[in-house]
RNA sequence: GGCCCUGUGGUGUAGCGGUUAACAUUCUGGCCUUUGGAGCCAGUGACAGCGGUUCGAAUCCGCUCAGGGCUGCCA
């Protein structure tokens, strides 16, 4: 099957072996999934969320979902919703433990003025602009505030008026006195609070003053106990700032580990970006199907199943990595093969006539939900005279390896009778009917005298059909990686082919049993779902991704090699 | 000309001093098939380089090279 992978651990299950080892943390896993709410979440975030409340799950520990909250400028109501619903598809639960940064301002508050106390933190007049020039560069060292040397009175009084909004935006900020020569520039006495009259979607007005990360984040963690607080590679330069905070402050202190983000080709993965494909209108919000959002994915018919193993089977690492699509392609087809059921629609349909099947006659015949699962059983599906099958599977004037329907040959249609083609209708050279005849005894699909035919293809029985609207999905970009191509706007890279809407399909009449986001296969094209904009008449199906097609192949390499 | 992190097939990972360097995916062949699907079999293909330690190095050490990150009152 492929899917049992070697038993072995990442580094960051080998770090938690070993603190359990010596029993660094009194045998406690407790780990944390801190969103910012500013965005729609997206398969990097379904790697981090699979890792923190997987590693939970395998140790018996904990994981809360805790949503990072302490930019109100950009953070908003909608996308804790969404984030919240993401989590709880993915199959993950944090049972009691949903927390906001924002619930623990107050005692945020306190530590940093047990910080000023302690002389280790004081408030800065310089304007944005100076502060950053007074930070010096990657090789030369900052230059000291002159309000550095502030005491301890004044920095208590001065902390107590920005709480208290007796400061504009900007005018001063609360800066930790650490070492403004330090290589890593972090560490230059950084901001721990700036000045900001915006409504917080939380605790609305009652703050203008809003931590920064790096003051907030470690408060965050030790405030729940987090044992592991697992983030990705750009965060290994805040450690020592991490630590320093909580090494000052005398609190518990969890462990930070950084590891290596998801990076997908022919995607982006930057929230920034994503937000300008919705809210400039390339794609149809945020779970437009071509979106690698989670909430995309669930709309094009990933199933969660699929997501978790392609996060398992990626692994987690410290090299900055690109994971191929087609590995994401293949962990759905996989996952999907086993459990989706099959039916039969046609995408592009070309009529058919049986001219020697009675006229008024209709059958239903048995057909099997899922060769890979006998225990998803049977149905039966209509068959009479006038039938739809795919355009592509007919062919006036064939290349040689091509084994489908050709005038003058016989093929099975698939749980019905071996048909032959006999007669082409057409209109100038457009191909608009097939006159066939079925063998009798063919029936099911089997010839008594053992004959064989090359192949089998799907049908819809026309009085039967179901009208469909089908979208087919391409990958978003045209190359693989659109937003790492320096001098260009990631945009010029968009795939103008990347949804193909198709409104003239007919599928099975069983289709209609189906719901909003219930995941199935159409026979030899792909899996597909039920769109959510599905209403009573108008019948409308994703296609998540297509079946491998070596066929599809074939033509290409041809394609090239004439 | 600073600091930090990282280099194993095309891609993603395994390897923890002795292995014919493993697995998955991709690609190429073949078998099988009432989905040109699935499945099965085979093949191509990698330890960044140079020194050192050692009987023995992908694994330990050093240097070089390469990639990534860091100069928001973003996270």
């Amino acid at each position: 099957m492929g899917t049992t992978e070697p038993e072995s651990k990442d580094f960051i299950r080998e770090i938690i072996d070993e603190d359990l080892h010596t029993n660094k943390y009194q045998g406690r896993v407790h780990t944390r999934f801190p969103p910012e709410p500013n965005g729609y979440l997206h398969i990097g975030h379904a790697k981090s969320i699979c890792l923190n409340f997987g590693i939970a799950e395998e140790y018996r520990g904990l994981c809360n979902l805790r949503f990072d909250d302490t930019n109100p400028t950009k953070e908003e109501q909608e996308y804790v919703e969404s984030i919240k619903n993401n989590v709880t598809w993915l199959g993950f639960n944090w049972e009691d433990r949903l927390f906001f940064a924002s619930d623990y301002f107050d005692q945020m508050y306190d530590y940093a003025v047990q910080l000023v106390k302690q002389g280790q933190a004081y408030v800065d007049d310089l304007p944005p602009d100076i502060i950053s020039e007074y930070r010096g560069t990657l090789t030369t060292p900052g230059k000291n505030s002159p309000y550095r040397e502030r005491s301890i009175e004044e920095n208590l009084q001065l902390l107590e008026a920005m709480k208290a909004g007796k400061c504009a935006d900007g005018e001063k900020v609360l800066r930790a006195k650490i070492d403004m020569a330090l290589p890593n520039l972090n560490m230059r006495d950084p901001i721990m609070y700036r000045v900001l009259h915006a409504t917080h979607h939380n605790t609305k007005d009652k703050w203008c003053i809003y931590p920064m990360y790096d003051w907030a984040h470690g408060l965050e963690d030790s405030i729940e106990g987090i044992t592991h607080s697992i983030c990705t590679l750009e965060f290994e330069n805040h450690r020592p700032l991490y630590d320093w905070f909580l090494d000052q402050l005398k609190v518990y202190h969890p462990q930070q580990i950084e590891f290596a983000r998801l990076n997908l080709s022919y995607t982006i993965m930057s929230k920034r970006m994503l937000l300008q494909l919705v809210n400039d209108g390339y794609v149809n919000g945020w779970d437009d199907p071509r979106l690698p959002t989670i909430s995309g994915m669930q709309r094009r018919g990933y199933s969660p199943e699929s997501i978790r193993t392609f996060c398992k089977r990626i692994g987690v690492g410290k090299v900055n990595s690109t994971v191929d699509y087609e590995f994401l392609e293949h962990c759905v087809r996989d996952e999907l093969n086993k459990s989706a059921s099959r039916y039969m629609g046609v995408l592009n349909p070309l009529k058919v006539i049986i001219t020697n099947y009675p006229d008024d006659q209709e059958e239903q015949l048995e057909a099997i939900n899922n060769p890979e699962n006998p225990s998803a059983g049977t149905r039966m599906i209509p068959f009479s005279k006038e039938l739809y099958i795919e355009h592509d599977d007919f062919m006036e004037d064939p290349p040689k390896k091509f084994f489908r329907l050709t005038p003058g040959r016989e093929v099975r249609f698939r749980y019905s009778y071996f048909i032959t083609c006999e007669k082409v209708i057409k209109n100038g050279a457009d191909i608009v009917e097939l006159h066939c005849t079925y063998d009798p005894d063919t029936k099911g699909g089997y010839a008594p005298d053992g004959r064989k035919v090359k192949s089998t293809i799907h049908w819809v029985s026309a009085p039967h059909a179901i009208d469909a609207e089908v979208h087919l999905y391409d990958r978003l970009f045209n190359i693989p990686d659109p937003a790492g191509k320096k001098g260009h706007d990631f945009k010029e890279f968009l795939n103008e082919q990347s949804l193909e809407i198709l409104k003239n399909c007919k599928v099975e009449p069983t289709i209609q049993t189906l719901k909003p986001f219930n995941r199935f296969q159409f026979e030899r094209l792909g899996y597909f779902c039920i769109d959510p904009d599905t209403k009573p008449k108008h019948l409308v199906i994703n296609r998540t991704v297509t079946l491998r097609d070596t066929w599809a192949k074939i033509i290409q390499q041809e394609k090239q090699s004439a």
